[in-house]
DNA sequence: TACTTATTGTGAAATATTTCACAGCGTTAC
DNA sequence: GTAACGCTGTGAAATATTTCACAATAAGTA
């Protein structure tokens, strides 16, 4: 038993993707991989994948650097919750529902137990296998479940009292997709998932790429 | 006429939060801001907003601050398009509906002009405002439109296809919801927005949260 | 067995990002 | 008028992250 070496959100992040990538490796029959190819499909540094990989504590072979099995049980044991993760969803909107249809979909690591929505005309539904409740119902429904993680896609407006209201129901994870920033208590950890903000960045990156780069050739292939 | 001094993804990150928080505070009335109470707002220092602004070319006075409508107007000069850009949306499911819903409901900046998919029963119809063409038009719409970014919400096996398509057409920009890296040639900013990493790494940092926090009374309030 | 080769794990260097700290400056108060 | 205040802009320090570089090592070869 000896406490986390502290990773950084980055890594994090990184560890997260090195799993998906070698989730298809391994579909695809890859048995092995070395640093240099897992940094090519995940566009980093042979030396920064070894980085990363030190802090989930799973070690490779020189010969046969790591195995992809192996290394995706290892990142899993770090990353994953123990048992199948309960989340819950607050807003079952045009959002919600793609969520849900996503999250459904997928023999996935997390489930959506429970969903919320204000609309009257909604409570009672099941959406993709997934009962919806009323907001009234959100503290005794999050304890009954064990849900630790909420996911928010409710308008703009609502946004801070349902975080208030989750983080008051014992939620200690939330990823806000609402654009606008809330707070939370200590303890509670937030993400916030804005699509216009990423699309206000994708399209000034796309800018100065076109302002600095002629070999658009590069494509002929 | 200078040439830009190449400010990190970071940085433009920030300021596209800034401008967010400060169109809030404008349609709150207020007039001028301090880089520490702007701070606040973004969960950054003080310091950290000046330096970020410094890249704008902004300026604010020590005795009042910044102007909330002039910066606004300087960071938009600096991340916008000098006219309202045109999107395109490929893939029109569950996902490409609620985005078009989203972007067509806000007077956004962004217009999604054109939208594209591969069933053929959903060719010719309008989504909330938005023609969607087959596949086969990318490139003659794109180009008619005069796109430069798009939004790729296709199934995880057609993305591959669908970017190079893109890039292809000319496409400068992507931001991609496909759970899959793909390549792109030089001179193409892709960005991958991957709801399901995002909530692996909500998880992880709310159990560690857990663990090391009893503070869970700041609550109380 | 001994030698060659290619890779890992990691200390140390390099680089990127954030914070500190303070000179300089409008504004206000007297 | 001028002193005091609290801010901004920014060089320099501190910190975080990434890359370099190499000893250690496992496998293949003869
Ligand atoms: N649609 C998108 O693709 C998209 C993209 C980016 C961000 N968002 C954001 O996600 C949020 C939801 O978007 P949407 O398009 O699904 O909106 P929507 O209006 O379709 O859905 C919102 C849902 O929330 C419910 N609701 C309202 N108040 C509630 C409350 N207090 N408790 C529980 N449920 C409540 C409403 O009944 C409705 O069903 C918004 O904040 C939006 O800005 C949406
Ligand atoms: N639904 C969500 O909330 C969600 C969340 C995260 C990620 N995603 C990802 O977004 C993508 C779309 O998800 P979805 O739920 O909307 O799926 P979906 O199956 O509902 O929609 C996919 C759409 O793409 C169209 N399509 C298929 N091939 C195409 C092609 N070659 N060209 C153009 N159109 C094509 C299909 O006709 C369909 O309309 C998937 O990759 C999914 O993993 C979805």
């Amino acid at each position: 038993m000896f406490s986390l070496p502290v990773i950084s959100e980055k890594t994090v992040a990184r560890l997260a993707l090195y799993r998906r990538l070698l989730g298809d490796l391994l579909s695809q029959g890859r048995r092995s991989i070395y640093s240099h190819e897992l940094a090519a499909l995940a566009k980093g540094s042979a030396a920064q994948v070894r980085r990363d990989l030190m802090a989930v504590g799973y070690e490779g072979s020189p010969a046969r650097g790591y195995s992809v099995e192996d290394l995706i049980g290892a990142l899993s044991r770090l990353l994953d919750h123990p048992a199948t993760q309960k989340v819950a969803l607050v807003g079952v909107g045009n959002l919600g529902r793609a969520l849900l249809s996503y999250f459904a979909g997928r023999g996935s690591q997390y489930s959506v137990a429970a969903a919320f929505d204000a609309d009257p005309g909604k409570v009672g539904l099941a959406v993709n296998g997934c009962p919806v409740y009323g907001p009234d119902r959100l503290a005794e429904v999050i304890e009954r479940e064990g849900i630790e993680v909420a996911m928010v896609a409710v308008p703009a407006g609502e946004a801070a009292r349902t975080v208030h209201d989750l983080c008051t129901a014992g939620i200690t994870g939330i990823l806000n997709f609402a654009p606008v920033r809330v707070w939370v208590p200590e303890g509670v950890y937030i993400e916030y998932l804005d699509m216009s903000m990423s699309l206000e960045r994708v399209a000034f990156f796309a800018r100065s790429k076109r302002r600095t780069s002629q070999q658009d050739s590069a494509l002929a292939k």
